[in-house]
DNA sequence: CCTGCAAATGTTATAATGTTGCAAACTTTG
DNA sequence: CAAAGTTTGCAACATTATAACATTTGCAGG
């Protein structure tokens, strides 16, 4: 998988999306899942935006566009992609976010900027593999591993308040 | 500081109560910060769960003890155990559990059982270097780290449903 | 003691986030 | 087509968190 823009750097998003559609049709279609227009359409307004969505917010969007949707059908379809590994909720700001390692199964961590409210996920073996150890020394079983660092990214660091 | 029992394994509880509560009025005083009343009572019903409780949950427990207390009671106290690192925030569950090393400026990893509700809170410094790697080789600078994760402890491993 | 300030708390209302339950529409399958 | 399963619409509700402003409390000078 050819990897992506750094979401801090200038690129061609729209390219940028296209990919994760087409990626996440993909992916859809050898697990036997539907992708919806409904759950296509969330996936791609959460691709548009270079930062976290809120439930809420996609919900407003949707509703602009003339869809008369309810909270329901928003947490349904995030349900769907996170079920398949689409997106990525991110607790610590009620929010979610593509996946840009979609089909791989892995854990994310995310560095999440305080500045700019971009967020990057990073395929990060290392800490997988410490947070296993340091389970495993008091024989506890993971499932799940939630990573979530506030900071500052590089951009922001010298001149603060990137959009 | 002397180790806590880890919250499954049987111990006695009260002792681990009042040896935090000594600690937090401690830290305190050293920080020239008020553990008020109000905040104490926050700060040991959160010990004397051995679950990480919920703002409400805290809110109804004052309730049956005659304090008529409103949610911003409740939030400001626990933002105010937060800042002075007497309790953390599990981004995860909505909810709020002790610090076993309050004092000691760290961050905290957080191993929460699904099945009976226990979290054992770690100080895994491999981790916290991993993670502070990982940001370095992209220029992020970490400030804040949320690490959760969600999974089966030892004794729910064999025989499930440990209250 | 009193006075005045700052910190803490009380109180009411409201915002933001997430869920339940059931009915209608659509898809797949035989 | 008919049955079964899945998805969506919809209304109500539950939970979590904050805003705004009034009141009380703790404390330092006068
Ligand atoms: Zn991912
Ligand atoms: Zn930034
Ligand atoms: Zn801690
Ligand atoms: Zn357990």
């Amino acid at each position: 998988m050819p990897e992506r823009a750094l979401p801090y750097r200038p690129h061609n998003h729209e390219a940028c999306v296209s990919q994760a559609l087409a990626d996440a049709r993909a992916i859809c279609r050898q697990q036997n899942a539907r992708l919806t227009p409904i759950r296509e359409r969330v996936l791609e307004l959460i691709w548009q935006s270079h930062k976290p969505l809120g439930a809420y917010d996609i919900l407003a969007m949707l509703g602009t566009e003339g869809h008369n949707a309810a909270p329901p059908t928003v947490y349904r379809a995030l349900d769907f992609l996170l079920q398949h590994g689409l997106v990525h909720r991110i607790a610590s700001l009620n929010a979610f976010t593509g996946c840009t390692h979609a089909g791989e199964h892995h854990r994310g961590t995310f560095l999440i900027c305080r500045e700019c409210g971009n967020v990057l996920e990073l395929d990060a073996p290392d800490v997988t593999r410490a947070v296993e150890a340091a389970a495993a020394d008091v024989a506890f079983r993971p499932e799940e591993i939630t990573m979530e660092v506030a900071g500052r990214c590089p951009r922001c660091q010298g001149e603060p308040g990137h959009a």
